[in-house]
This record gives structure tokens, sequence and C-alpha cells, in this order.
DNA sequence: ATGAGATACTTAAAATCTGAACTAATAGGA
DNA sequence: TCCTATTAGTTCAGATTTTAAGTATCTCAT
């Protein structure tokens, strides 16, 4: 009779981990942001990939895409950067039913503020707590998982 | 002049695809469960605790940790679970402020019919994807990063 | 014993998120 | 061309989540 009660398998014990941890750790990093910065881990995230985005401008379907966002959620979520004066809204010429969102020179400035508390934080919790071969083999795994979930996406 | 404009260091590389890649898996989880199961993630993850409590029961406090949820949206959540049969509360006789959430019948019933379809795609996003010794190698790198947080956390 | 603070849980109002229409525009084949 | 199917985005109602406050109970140093 073993005290062990856990199954013999170590993805067992690596599938709960990464799905607590993972969120724990978004949970950490969003509370750090509403407290310092006045904003959600998915306003940061926004403003990030439009700070990224050549033109700092992206359709609203790219960002939902990418964000993992519903449609209506991201309107939702654009809306509300839009009204803070950090995003604004523009027609995209070749396709009128499309729009882009565009960081302001606001935006700008509101997501640089966030970028420092936020990137010690990452430093704290992520980087310290890894080597950078801890890194290569991390991201090597996530790959592995991004790969087989898009092949499931593919066959619908 | 290189191709890779993306920092040398591989665990900015591994950070994001850590982030995209847990919120895509829940996504996809939570999907199949809604619409396999009628349920979301997050019913389904307190009913997995409560099955696998002792006495089929567990103070509301401490399955709004283990969920890493705040305590009114578990008040909610267990509302709804009892409104559907699956849960029910009772008054814990030694601490007249507290209460047990406890599974129901009907609830180890719904659960157990929801873990089959539940635990297939599980297997194969995740189990199929990887070796159990990368199954060992994410598991520790995943206490790895608990232990930071837990730290993190003790520091308030 | 007792009273100040902590703890467990709930409630209510406001903020956010989802899903199903809905509008407008594009794409592509007959 | 014209008709139908897709696509981009929004809107609205309803569901969920957060935040702050409220109630009841417990803890423990006085």
């Amino acid at each position: 009779m073993s005290l062990e009660i856990e199954d013999v398998d170590p993805r067992g014990r690596a599938w709960r981990l990464f799905i607590e941890t993972s969120a724990r750790l978004s949970t950490a990093i969003d509370d750090q942001l509403r407290r310092d910065a006045g904003m959600a881990l998915a306003d940061y995230h926004v403003l990030l990939l439009l700070s990224e985005a050549p033109g700092h401008r992206l359709r609203m379907k790219e960002i939902a895409e990418r964000m993992v966002f519903s449609q209506s959620r991201l309107t939702y979520q654009v809306d509300t950067l839009c009204k803070r004066g950090w995003l604004r809204r523009e027609p995209v010429p070749e396709d009128r039913r499309g729009s882009y969102a565009i960081l302001t020179d606001e935006g700008r400035g509101a997501f640089a503020a966030a970028a420092r508390g936020h990137r010690e934080l990452v430093d704290r919790l992520f980087y310290d707590a890894l080597t950078p071969d801890d890194g290569r083999e991390l991201a090597g795994l996530m790959a592995r998982l991004a790969d087989r979930l898009q092949e499931h996406r593919d066959d619908h």
C-alpha cells in the first residue's frame, strides 16, 4: 500500500499544475496592473499588440484573434479604451466593412507607464524563477501544445 | 543583420507562449464542456473538487481558494449549481458562520457524464502532445513558478 | 466575561462578457 | 450582372463577475 495515491503518469500532475499556475499567474499580474496602472491585463494586452503593430493600428478581427476574444467582447473592450482616450477607430479605406483600432499618443503614454511595473513583476514571477535553459524547454513544450491545438482547430 | 528580431533570451518567447497557450487551451476545453455537457469549465472544476473530497463536501472558503475565485463569485457559482440540483448547502456544525457545498447524487451523475468527453479532449490536446518525460519536465517548471508565486503572495 | 478585530459568507449595484440577431459590405459563381 | 454565401463589425438582452458593504460568528488578549 503506497502513500502516493496520485497516478503514475507525471502528465496528470503536469496538467493540473499547468492549468492552476497559469490561472494564478494571470491573476497576480492582473491585480498588479489594476492596482498600479488602473488597467486590466486585457487592456494592457490590447495596448501591447497595438504598440508593436506597424502604424500602431490593427483590424478589429486581427486583435480579437490574437487575444482569444470574442468579437463582441473586443467591440466592448475597444469602446472603453476609446472612452479613456487611449485608442481611436478609423475606417479601413480598402474594406468598408472594417475598422482599425489605433493607439493614440495618450495610449502610448499609458502603456509605457504601465509597462514598467508590469515588466518588473513578470521579471520577479517568471524570469527569476527560470533559467534561460528552462525558458527554452518551456517554450518548446508550449509550442508543442500550441501546434496540437491548431490541428484540433483545423478539423473543426 | 539578423532575421531574428526577437530577444535573445528564450524566456521572452516562453512567457508569451505560456500565457497564450494556457488561454487557448482553457477556451477549447470550456467550449467542449459547454457544447457537450452544458456546463462551463468552472462548473466542471467545482464538481471535480467535490467529487474528490471526503464526504463529497467542502467549505466554501476552501473551494474559493483552490479555484482562484473570489468568494462572491463562488457564492454565485454554487447558487447556480444548487439550482441545477447538482449541489446542496449544509451548515457546518462546528462553525456557524460557515457552510458546506455538497455534491448531490445528481451532481455526481452530471460530473461522470461530462468527464468522459472532457478527458477525451484533454487526452487529445495535452497527453497526446507530450511524452511522460515532457510531463515530468513541465510539472517541474510549473512547480518552480508556483513556488515563486507563493513567495510573492507571502510578502503581500 | 467582554469587546475589538478577524473570518465566512451573502447581498446589491455596477461593470464586464457572451451569444444571438442585425447591418453593411465583399466575394464568387451562374 | 445578379444572387447567394461569407465576412467585419456592432448592438442588445441576458448571464456572469467584481467591488463594496452588510450580517453573523468566532478569536483572543484583556
